[in-house]
DNA sequence: TAGGAAGAGGGA
DNA sequence: CCCTCTTCCTAG
């Protein structure tokens, strides 16, 4: 009887296939095969060797295999197939998300070696004109150790030369240097950072990786170094031969943080982010694979990265939404963080200032170990924040008087001041006052905001964008205005007001077009008096020594909102931006502009410790029967009608009647249209989560048995960031 | 998902 | 009758 192996494919298909195991195979799972797949050859994945092969189907011998060592080692297998079962996502497609691209499309393991060049003469020879030569044989003499292609490339020289000065033999091909191993250079391992009193006693909090599995919340109000323990953390604690892993949000990850892991750890430094290419990809997931000991700092993905020798796990700013995909596989990096500490016996430390309110129940509950950091580094003090009510104020571009002088002030005493506006875009409306027409977007529910620097219009929620016009594209009338206002007005309105002072501009439009946000930092870090205007992108992780005053220009958007979430995610927006305030050795003030200032969320914001009001929203969740207390998934369709995407819907809402499950829905979503899609949901709050669980297998189950109306997509989000 | 088979519509 | 476009189905 043959042996018969089960496998993977990287396919939106809830099932797997079984192949004969050629006689002199050895299989485990993991392991990367080729596999004749219908008409075509395709790359699987082995998830089970020695199964009983399906009754009535004639089974296929698969082709070869791709390496003899599994490319999904174990734990990394384990924790994709506890996340494919407990996201509801077909196997194959979490396995094959843990690969880089290349080994998704069948490339071998392997690492194309650069090739490097060496000077091997100077220039004396070459002939008078050729000065690009010349200049080219100078420039890699200064380099001893030679230099890649890439540099040499980048550094303005062409291949045609390179090529021209091997054929003279002036230069060689040579293979790339040995990487030092990192962590020899004594200097280097004695360098760590300095703990102040509180930072030392938050350190001792945390239990070193021999002790085995424990999570941390790291709780470090803003300002107070929580990555200084991370790194004394590491300095002290990991082995010469272990692997880290650090997450961070993508915003977080700039040059700037990872030149300060790199001072302390040099080369070990490998980073992970969506930035990267295919190549770059393959090269750092292979280093992990290999069991090097990298720290690795990487964005939401390199959780699943294959890590053979992880000893410890930091998740900085863990209450960030962007640790949650989604769409696709909507796993939480986060929560995939604690799971693969877990599985792998060592330490994970959550750290945030604004803590998300499962991780706060989860310390109340015990199951993580609380750590406080309640002082900021140096001598700052916390920001003082109060609150003023526009209701009855003349605004000018969204900013009232009072906030204004605060500015005025504050670039008197040679300091900068940082206004928070929560959209981007001059306008989020363009508004008929005659006719009342506003514009819309043809492919959403959404109007179009006006971006007056690119003279466009265009939709926040697809792709669409058209030029802006003078006049009502419905009645030609001059009186259309915009209304509202992002950062681009005011922006305006700030420049207008102050004109001796540089008015700089933080949002995802001023950022791409001037190529990256350091040039912007490097003016802010001068220290010279500025105003700077921006979304949540300043909000988070910076540090700005001389702004000593925030506005929050509109706070009132999260206050009525129907997410759950809202009131959290407000909270923690504020508090973070205020966080920005104050850092240095001058105390920092914080305005928050609002038409509600007896609203007791807000009062409390102004009052209250992130851990008391935070314990406050817990309680308000613990009524309403919500998450952490309930567990949640939401099933989402969309279809080119709304008909059949609440056809669908409310065909598996019977399948969900069980008690200890509450349903509610079908509903169009919030945007119920989206780049012509139109969507609806149904949620599903359960009391128990096992229970919840092996409800959606056995729906999962049911839904691919039975045909539904054609062109509908349907899919699970299991602990929804969004509900809307 | 991708590719093929089967069905639908349309032009000559 | 043939071609093309669309929908449906299957893969081990």
């Amino acid at each position: 009887m043959p042996l018969i192996a089960r496998i993977a494919l990287n396919r939106p298909l809830r099932r797997l296939f079984d192949y004969i195991v050629p006689e002199d195979l050895e299989l485990t799972p993991g392991q990367r095969v080729r596999i004749p797949f219908g008409r075509q050859q395709a790359t699987g994945l082995v998830v089970e060797v020695g199964v009983e092969p399906p009754p009535g189907i004639k089974l296929k011998p698969l082709s070869s295999v791709m390496e003899d060592w599994p490319a999904l080692p174990q734990e990394t297998f384990k924790l994709l197939s506890w996340a494919s079962d407990y996201y509801q996502h077909p196997l194959g497609e979490c396995l094959f998300t843990a690969l880089p691209p290349a080994l998704r499309r069948g490339r071998i393991a392997e690492e194309k070696t650069e090739q490097w060049w060496r000077a091997l003469d100077d220039a004396a020879t070459l002939p008078a004109n050729a000065h690009k030569q010349k200049a080219l044989i100078d420039w890699l003499s200064q380099h001893s150790r030679g230099a890649p292609t890439k540099d040499i490339l980048q550094a303005g020289f062409a291949r045609a030369q390179l090529n021209a000065l091997r054929e003279k033999q002036l230069i060689e091909a040579v293979s790339p240097p040995r990487p030092n191993s990192g962590g020899e250079d004594p200097e280097l391992l004695a360098r760590r950072p300095e703990l102040s009193m509180a930072q030392a006693s938050a350190a001792e909090g945390l239990a070193a990786p021999g002790e085995g599995f424990g999570a941390f919340l790291l709780y470090g109000i803003t300002g107070s170094g929580k990555t200084e323990i991370y790194l004394h953390y590491l300095k002290q604690h990991l082995g010469a031969q272990d692997q880290a892993l650090v997450l961070v949000p993508e915003i977080n990850l700039t040059p700037q943080t990872v030149a300060r892991f790199q001072h302390y750890f040099g080369s070990r430094i490998v980073v992970w982010h969506s930035a990267l290419n295919d190549g770059e990809r393959l090269t750092t997931w292979l280093k992990v694979r290999n069991g090097e000991p990298v720290i690795l700092v990487g964005t939401r993905s390199a959780v699943l990265l294959p890590f053979t020798n992880l000893r410890t796990i930091i998740v900085d700013e863990e209450h960030d939404s962007s640790y949650k995909q989604g769409e696709g596989f909507r796993y939480s990096g986060r929560d995939l963080a604690v799971y693969r500490a877990h599985l792998n016996n060592c330490p994970v430390i959550l750290g945030s200032a604004t803590p998300s309110l499962e991780s706060v129940h989860n310390a109340e509950q015990a199951k993580y170990h609380l750590v406080k950091l309640e002082e900021r580094a140096g001598n700052a003090a916390p920001p003082v924040i109060s609150l003023l009510d526009i209701r009855s104020r003349p605004l000018e571009g969204g900013l009232s008087r009072p906030a204004l002088n605060a500015i005025e002030q504050t670039l008197a005493r040679g300091e900068q001041a940082l206004v928070f506006v929560n959209r981007r875009g001059f306008a989020p409306v363009m508004m008929c006052f005659d006719c009342g027409h506003m514009v819309e977007c043809p492919r959403c529910d959404t109007r179009l905001t006006y971006h007056r620097r690119d003279r466009a219009m265009r939709c926040h929620h697809c792709d669409y964008q058209t030029a802006a016009t003078e006049h009502c594209p419905k009645c030609q009338s001059e009186a259309f205005k915009p209304v509202g206002h992002g950062t681009e007005r005011t922006e305006d309105i700030l420049a207008n007001a102050f004109p001796d002072t540089p008015v700089v501009r933080v949002d995802r439009d001023s950022t791409q077009r001037k190529g990256s946000i350091q040039g912007i930092l490097k003016q802010v870090n001068s220290g010279k008096p500025c105003v700077l205007v921006g979304t949540q992108m300043l909000a988070k992780g910076h540090d700005f020594p001389n702004v000593t005053l925030v506005v929050v220009v509109n706070a009132d958007g999260g206050l009525f909102s129907v997410d759950f979430r809202a009131p959290e995610q407000l909270i923690q927006t504020l508090l973070q931006v205020s966080g920005r305030a104050g850092r240095g050795t001058k105390p920092g003030k914080v305005l928050v502009q609002t038409c509600h200032s007896d609203h007791p969320l807000l009062k409390t914001l102004c009052e209250g410790q992130y851990l008391d009001i935070a314990d406050q929203l817990l309680r308000e969740r613990e009524e309403g029967q919500f998450p952490p207390f309930r567990a949640m998934a939401i099933f989402r369709a969309e279809a080119d009608t709304m008909e059949k995407s609440l056809q669908v819907l409310d065909t598996i809402k019977p399948l969900t009647n069980t008690t200890g499950i509450e349903t509610w829905g079908p509903l169009p979503a919030m945007i119920a249209r989206r780049a012509d899609k139109h969507r609806a949901q149904l949620i599903l709050n359960a009391r128990n989560r096992k229970k919840l669980n092996s409800l959606l297998t056995g729906i999962c189950q049911e839904l691919d048995q039975i045909k539904l109306p054609a062109g509908v997509k349907w899919m699970i989000d299991v602990d929804p960031q969004e509900t809307g």
